[in-house]
DNA sequence: TTTAAAATTGCAACCGATTGCAATTTTTTT
DNA sequence: AAAAAAATTGCAATCGGTTGCAATTTTAAA
């Protein structure tokens, strides 16, 4: 049987015939209450069915104890599972979490932004959409003090915090191993150059191609959403080129796997034609046939190293200048679809 | 330039040399309120840069204008999908969305439902997690009019509105569709029968076959939890019996699709030997070769409808009797991992 | 046993919006 | 022009914790 009535620290306070400031503070691990008077209220607490006010709380306190998280995209599996990492840690040290998605758009995501100054979150936690430009709108944030970290779709050269992986090295790799399959003409499907893991990939592709004396042609780039349609898109232009690569790099699985299916239904070989690679080891790259060729990183550590450097932003453990980029391991997982030598 | 300090309803009260109260009246659309008078006010928040503190509001309104949202697993493109219908109702609405996962735990979920009611939503969105088995944890909530709104995986029998498809249906014509390519031992893959989606679609699957004359077999049914393991396990299993089966009918496409790989590895032919049909149309059904046969419905309606009907008990148009179940549509979408007859 | 220092506890103001009820102003009716 | 009705506006209490500072109690030092 539930009260119907709610109780409060002074009904707690009566009942033990204290003050409810001793009982606010016991309730807290407030340094200067006895610790018998705390296991007291406490027992209390818990007897007649005490729960917080977190809205009295925070209108005194100006802390809401909750973050908000601003994500490109909420249907992709990398970012639930970021959102898992986020959660699990949030959720340890009393966090909430208000999650939105900007669907790519930079409108929204300024509409977002919006949202979380208004409803006071202690913290930003933000992966910037597609076209996003500029960060002005994060500006009431800075102004106020209020930590904003980007995790994996950063803003360069940005004050606040920010976790990646690094994404030219991950992007050499997978370039270097197609080169080392025997591929000269790599074409790289790329997203937008505003965003940093786009820049820093076709920059790890180039460098690769540079070491091994590979020139870099602009016609091997081709720059999308890579979105399931511009993969297609992409398997498209590819059908229609006179000289076609013999291999290609996407930026992400999704275009990769459905390039993938469009031109094997055009009839050509993978890998034997052209080798695939792509990027963040989603479940579908364990799907397509040949299996892809990927970079795998943690979502999942993404998340929580995020919220861990936020936290301790907001505790004060570490200053917003001293942590300001974690970098985080990422893997190259080598699958049937770049494996042009089938002897490994 | 953003103001260090907030403005308060006082500082645009003391701005126009009216009342507080006029002013918060003002805002809202009290309609006492002359409006003139309104519209200066509305002015001059906006001139002043007002945001208006919720926590105050809250604590004296005693209403939160959140809602809360516990689905199993963030990680499903059907969850995706279903949250982002919420978001956009809720958004519309003015209502803020807290979401949670379980991650099929009950126990998880239980922790999910306290916090929740601690966070005072103004209601709930429920989607139970695999193990379930019973709703007491909601029990809080019921006794104090929160209105709940399980979704998909609802609690069969109760008195909150669910918002659902008509699984048996569903799975009676998947059944019916493999039926007519000519299979006679269709496999079924199911999973925890505490769950309404799985029973049901046991039971469309069961009626099926009775229909047509052909025997239910405890050895066709095969429970897991329908995760790409179970779904590999389930190939295993069935590689080892002597009667296989000529098709499978998956609850999910996830086992289904990994279900699939496994046989096929094997050097089962599909569909030939085994014919495949999943459920929800998840974006590998659409990958995997030969494409998954599957049920549509549309994540975004569910969370759509989930959210409409919560807003509105929460408005007094519809009470939580009216109406207590909305049954949304599916389509079964042949693709062909199912066609035996190639002629289609 | 005093006195000083440290540990506990409580007072009272405060956070910012909401709301019942009374007061005032405006409009309508007689 | 006076009275009654309707429309506006404001007073003051309230929601439930939090916190600076003072007061009281306990413990340690002299």
């Amino acid at each position: 049987m539930a009260e119907e009535k709610d109780i409060t620290i002074y009904d707690i306070a009566r009942h033990l015939n204290i003050s409810a400031t001793t009982v606010s503070r016991g309730l807290k691990d407030h340094p200067t209450i006895n610790k018998n008077t705390r296991k007291k209220i406490v027992a209390a607490a818990r007897e007649l069915g005490y729960r917080s006010n977190t809205f009295a709380s925070s209108l005194r306190s100006k802390r809401t104890h909750t973050l908000g998280v601003i994500v490109p995209r909420l249907n992709s599996y990398f970012v639930a599972t970021v959102l898992a990492g986020m959660e699990d840690v949030a959720n340890r040290e009393r966090y909430n979490l208000i999650i939105s998605h900007s669907l790519e758009s930079s409108e929204k995501e300024i509409a977002n932004a919006h949202t979380m100054f208004n409803k006071r979150v202690d913290g930003l936690l933000v992966s910037l959409a597609y076209d996003t430009e500029n960060i002005t709108h994060f500006q009431p944030f800075f102004k106020r003090g209020i930590p904003v970290v980007f995790f994996d779709r950063i803003y360069p050269n940005n004050e606040s915090t920010s976790i990646i992986i690094d994404n030219f090295k991950a992007a050499y790799e997978v370039t270097k191993h197609l080169i080392e399959q025997g591929c000269r003409r790599i074409m790289h499907l790329s997203g937008n150059m505003l965003r940093n893991v786009y820049a820093d990939r076709l920059k790890g592709y180039k460098q690769a191609l540079h070491d091994h004396k590979i020139p870099f042609s602009e016609r091997l780039l081709y720059i999308s959403n890579l979105t399931e349609e511009s993969g297609t898109e992409a398997a498209g232009h590819i059908l229609k080129m006179k000289e076609k690569p013999d291999a290609v790099f996407s930026s992400n699985d999704t275009a990769a796997v459905h390039c993938m299916i469009k031109l094997k239904a055009a009839g050509i070989k993978i890998p034997e034609d052209i080798a695939f690679a792509g990027f963040n080891n989603d479940p579908i790259s364990k799907v397509v046939e040949p299996n892809l060729t990927t970079v795998n990183y943690s979502g999942y550590s993404v998340g929580e190293a995020a919220v861990t450097s936020l936290i301790n932003h907001l505790k004060g453990i570490s200053s917003i200048k001293t942590t300001n980029k974690v970098v985080l391991r990422s893997d190259l997982i080598i699958r049937a679809s770049s494996l042009k030598n089938k002897s490994l």
